[in-house]
Formats: C-alpha cells, structure tokens, sequence
DNA sequence: AATAAAATTATAACGATAACAATATTAAAA
DNA sequence: TTTTAATATTGTTATCGTTATAATTTTATT
C-alpha cells in the first residue's frame, strides 16, 4: 500500500516535527517527483514557488525526513547525492549514457550471505548500472 | 583465482598502458591492501616512500586503472569514494559504528529483475550498512 | 501581547575533486 | 648517443557540493 501526502504528514506530528511551509513543498515535491531528485534540482524546481528560498534549508529539511525515515539517501554516483521518499524495497537502475535513474522491483529482503551472520543489518541497497530501452534504441537509429 | 600482480602489469602492457613508478606503487598498494582505501589514504601511505608524490597523480592513476578495468569504485557514502582491485563479483558491508567495509560473498550474477528485461546491465552493486560484530560486542560490553 | 523556541535565510568556510600550466621523465627517431 | 616528441608527474588554482555560523524571521507558549 502506498503511503499518501497524508500519511506522511501524520508520521511526522507523530515524531514531533514541525511542518513548515517549506518541509511541506518539499515533502510534496517527493512524493510527486519520484525520479531521485538532486538537492538542485528539488532546489531549482521549488524556487519558483517559493522565491525566498535558501538552498540550506533543502539541505536541512532533507536530513531531517532522513533521520525521522521518511526519505531515503541513493549513493550511486560520488559526486550527486540523490533522494527518494521511501515506498518499499527496491533496485536502483543508473543509464550511463542519458543519467536517468530507474526504479526495478527485487526481493532485497531475501538478499543474505552466511559471512554476515553475526553482523546487525539494518540496511540493505542495489544499484546496477548499464544503458536503458530508450538509449539503447537510440544507439541503434544512427546505425 | 585471484589474479596477482603480474597479471595485473601485463594486462596494462596489453592496453599500452605505460607503467611509470608511482603507478606501480598504487596498483602494488591496491593488491596488498585490499581494505577498499580511500584517496587520501593511498596518497597519505605511499607518501612514506615517495616523498615527492603528489595526490593528483593518484587521482589520474586511479581513473585510468578504472577505465582500464582493473579497480573499481566503491560508492557507499557521498562523501568518501573508496577503490577496490577488482577480484570477483563480492557486496560491500559498512560498519555504521566504526567504517570498517567487509566484503561478503555473494551470488550478484543471479540477481535478475523482470523490470530491466530490455536493458543492458553493465555493473551489478551490493551494499549492506549495519554494525559489525566487533563494535556489537563493544556496545554489550558497556552494558 | 510578550517571551522563548525553532526554522529560515544569507554568508562564509570547508574538503574532495578536477583543470591547468610547468617541469620532469620516458620513448622514439635520427 | 643525442635529439626530439610524447607522456607522466607535479604544484597551483579553480570548482562544486555540502556544512557551519550568525542574523533574521516565523511559530509556539505563557
């Protein structure tokens, strides 16, 4: 079941988080924008609404809907930190050639290894990397 | 098997890539400690024995040792990018507690979604955070 | 309405990486 | 072997994402 706009907003009442205007806009912005944004581009996109906006306060906003567990870190590239509001488990797919990041559904939670048995897991990631449908087509159309 | 160092200078030779000596002293620290080092401390290491070395140097090394598919890059926190020789097809585990990344083996090539049907996979990616035994038996001992 | 607490903002600082130009080293040619 | 060209290394500077700090604004509490 998909958590709504709504859910969220009661999870955080429940941890106590005051809800901003501007945690609002981005919370909104997450959960309608689930192409792992960038902190510029949640930035650039959410300037236009709000013109006073100080990119510190993504930064801070999105660190505290990490701690409170709402939103989730993707590491894949070193130099672009990416988040996504979190749904359920799932892969992360980077096209190397037009950037674009896919969701893909996998059984991550049936992922172990017998060398991790006296190890506390408390978080698991896939990221696989390679050329996407479109890109590849592409590729082939210049041929 | 796991390739040694000789197979590593002649898989370079093949790709011409010249060998100078600070390459080499990289590609020999990469093979001796394969605790997936970070930049600063391949450079801060192998300053000891060459005193005029300088980090951009390992920076270039390290991207053609990539581009040459003998390292690969090990992405797990934004903020610190680690390498790794490149052995066999293993996940990553990061100790939350300590840093310390462990690798564990495990099955990667079997992982497949039907979502990525028509894409071209080139690079499969495991991580794993928890706490480690180590620092989970520390924590029981406080108590 | 007054006060305290918290959030936002603007600015500055920091650190990892990359760009660049100058020097040193290696490889190739004469 | 000497000369020339190519490549690698070095040191410096620049860039960019992120964080720290202080001032201001907003929100909550009395």
């Amino acid at each position: 079941m998909k958590p709504s706009l709504e859910d969220f907003k009661k999870e955080l009442k429940m941890k106590n988080i005051q809800l901003s205007y501007q945690r609002l806009k981005v919370l909104e912005y997450l959960t309608q924008n689930q192409c792992h944004p960038t902190v510029d581009k949640i930035f650039t996109d959410l300037q236009k609404d709000i013109p006073t906006l100080s990119k510190t306060t993504i930064y801070n906003t999105l660190r505290i809907l990490v701690e409170a567990g709402l939103v989730r870190v993707i590491t894949i590239e070193d130099n672009e930190t990416r988040y996504d509001i979190i749904v359920e488990n799932h892969g992360h797919f980077k096209c190397e050639s037009c950037g674009t990041i896919y969701d893909f559904s996998i059984d991550i939670d049936s992922l172990t290894s017998e060398d991790l048995n006296n190890f506390k897991i408390n978080d698991k990631n896939i990221y696989f990397k390679g050329i996407c449908p479109r890109c590849l087509s592409s590729i082939n159309e210049i041929r």
